[in-house]
DNA sequence: CGGTTAATTTTGACGGCGTCAAGATGGGGT
DNA sequence: ACCCCATCTTGACGCCGTCAAAATTAACCG
């Protein structure tokens, strides 16, 4: 139909080298998930989506675990970007709070990655891949950071171990996300009230300021 | 071989009817949990294990996630039995910390049952039997109303939605949980610390006994 | 420009899975 | 003694992840 023999390369051909299959599965496989959660994405399924043969992704990929792995990764990229614009001027109950609604919001916005990131089926059985630990790690240390930097400015107790605390408080947002997402106990409805309180419990450990 | 064509009950006898197939069933499902993870456990291997034919358990349990329903269900009974002997002549730092410690004892001693309990696969995407959420909501129920009497005797500040706070402080317990048993961000040596930790940061929410 | 090479994709196959439909079996109540 | 129905089995279907070998194409080197 459509001019279709020259050699210059024609965007609406199809070609049997794909040019970019790997990022294509990426986004379609994200697509698949949104629509039937992580379950519902098989390789097959996949590959029919991008048009391509059943066994095609495996030349990008491993194994299916892989896959998630890279999405996971990706997921990581776009919480860190997120919350990479902490206002240092803010007074820090006003940044903690930012800090918790902002966890929490990305967690309810984007539940599949939150699942990716986080969950069994990447962290439990098959161990994670190697970039994908750094980046998840990182964005571990970035948050243990910034409570040590609280603690080295009075914010926190001076006997309190800021790596403990960072984990614990890290601990109480990543329940509070897997209640939300999973509707254990609490549906989104609570989503305020619960970020209000959590800065609160929070709070509560934070030193009085100096008189 | 044995003697075999008598009618009295002849346990060594293999019989056509199982006898307590649902029960067998149960207890080989969490055998095989324990050994091969959630997704080891196969509807025909399980049946196999038991010695009976690929779909002799559909007559017990509609479908594969039903029974594992059933079994949240019983790690529900544990874990309520568990936290029954509650000491009420304790303080009630001594007892919040046994609280605490009862709860992440019991995830990192049955990660198998709290996966089962807590896990996506149940709340997600297929929805809990109806008993299971009774079972679920009465155990949350509970640790609410522990926290309520604590307010109502001054402990908690009056100001404090205590339900939020129930939710909040149970959401520390499950991410702190989920962490240790995923191994995300944590190992398990660092569990009494984190448990400390946890105590301290949820105790410094009380007030302090009236002068 | 032609030919070799390496990257990419396809077809075929295998074993495992959940579960539905129909038939076989046998214990319990009449 | 009989029949009923809960229980179990066999067979079949369509999905799944993934390996192996063959086919196709792009890239590079002369």
């Amino acid at each position: 139909m459509t001019a279709a023999k020259s050699k210059p390369i024609d965007p609406g051909r199809k070609r049997y080298h794909h040019g970019d299959l790997r990022r294509c599965l990426l986004d379609a496989a994200m697509a698949v998930i949104r629509a039937d959660g992580i379950d519902g994405l098989s390789m097959r399924k996949l590959a029919d989506r991008v048009g391509v043969s059943r066994t095609a992704p495996y030349h990008h990929f491993a194994d299916k675990h892989e896959l998630l792995c890279a999405l996971a990764e990706e997921g990581f990229q776009k919480h860190v970007r997120r919350q990479a614009l902490a206002d240092e001027s803010l007074a820090v109950s006003e940044r903690l709070s930012r800090f918790v609604r902002g966890y929490i919001q990305f967690a309810m916005q984007n539940p599949e990655y939150y699942d990716l990131m986080f969950g069994r089926d990447i962290w439990k059985s098959g161990k994670p891949t190697e970039s994908l630990k750094c980046e998840a790690y990182g964005s571990f240390r970035n948050y243990a950071r910034m409570i040590s930097s609280w603690q080295q400015s009075g914010l926190l107790p001076a006997d309190m171990e800021s790596v403990r605390f960072a984990q614990v408080s890290w601990s109480m947002l990543h329940g509070l996300s897997r209640l939300l997402i999973d509707g254990i106990y609490v549906d989104s409805e609570a989503m305020e009230g619960m970020c209000q309180m959590a800065v609160r419990v929070l709070l509560n450990n934070f030193n009085s300021p100096s008189p």
